[in-house]
DNA sequence: TTGCTCCTCACGTCACGTGAGGTGGC
DNA sequence: TTGCTCCTCACGTCACGTGAGGTGGC
């Protein structure tokens, strides 16, 4: 129940979208962008999503709604993403180009550090939200038992 | 310098977007939507916010971006908020409606209590988010090192 | 054949951004 | 009078929402 995966261990859009919380539109729109091109299509032209294209959408998720990026912004970072992972990949392939990839790596680390700061201040700002709730909700009570 | 005040003590509406991080564009939208109207207008028809206001704007962006609040929830909201402040300035007024004055407050506390578990759940995500970067950081260095 | 899911336009919406053209007060 | 800030339309934009009308596979 509620599993459609068939034995091919793809997803049809209908249940990627319940299993990432993001609305077909949405996914359409992410692919429209770029951001997400499902990893094949059926003989009929629907869309499959792949394990690894459900965790892309997660992801995008996440850098939107936890850290306030755009499309644009996501779209930076996860090429940043794509980009390691194909050093990782090619890691133990050919040696060229060694310099180019130190090169990748700084630049990846420095985009990896900056998002760090966003979400260092947004914790920070967050855990401000919280104590001062707090405070209402114990001001609150206060009124109500006298 | 960056200080335009007046001795009134109110600000223009290029001022009060400076010291919020809103546009003056926001501000407008806000007070067409009802969610902050600025206190006074000059004779000629220009917006003055007062310090008040500019914490109400304050709050309105905290409820967006920490949150992720629509101004239409944040509306609600600042209704209840706003219903706080009475009852506690009508506290050592008449005693009237103290059964309407108890409903009043435990609507307030539901709601507060549902923006508490809002924030630690958004909490809780930014915490897993971070140990999650920390690690892609570790990992990249580890690549630059060897 | 009947449902159900999926497809592609295409217009609507929310929260503003961005000029266009004009007024107001030091 | 000259700048500068502010005013009100009003159209544009981003990230989708929401039908309209049609196809596909169990």
């Amino acid at each position: 129940m509620g599993e459609k995966v068939a034995e091919s261990g793809l997803y049809g859009i209908g249940e990627a979208a319940a299993r990432t919380g993001a609305s077909e539109r949405a996914l359409r729109y992410y692919q429209e962008l770029g951001l997400l091109t499902p990893c094949a299509r059926t003989p009929g032209g629907m869309r499959r999503y792949s394990e690894a294209d459900l965790a892309r959408v997660a992801r995008i998720r996440e850098l939107q709604s936890l850290l306030g990026l755009n499309l644009d912004e996501i779209a930076v970072v996860m090429r940043s993403d794509d980009r390691m992972s194909e050093i990782k990949a090619a890691y133990q392939g050919t040696k060229a180009g060694t310099a180019e990839r130190a090169a990748l790596l700084e630049e990846s680390l420095e985009l990896q550090e900056h998002l760090l700061q966003l979400v260092q201040a947004k914790k920070a700002a967050l855990e401000d939200f919280l104590s001062d709730l707090e405070g209402r909700i114990a001001r609150i009570e206060e009124l109500g038992e006298r």
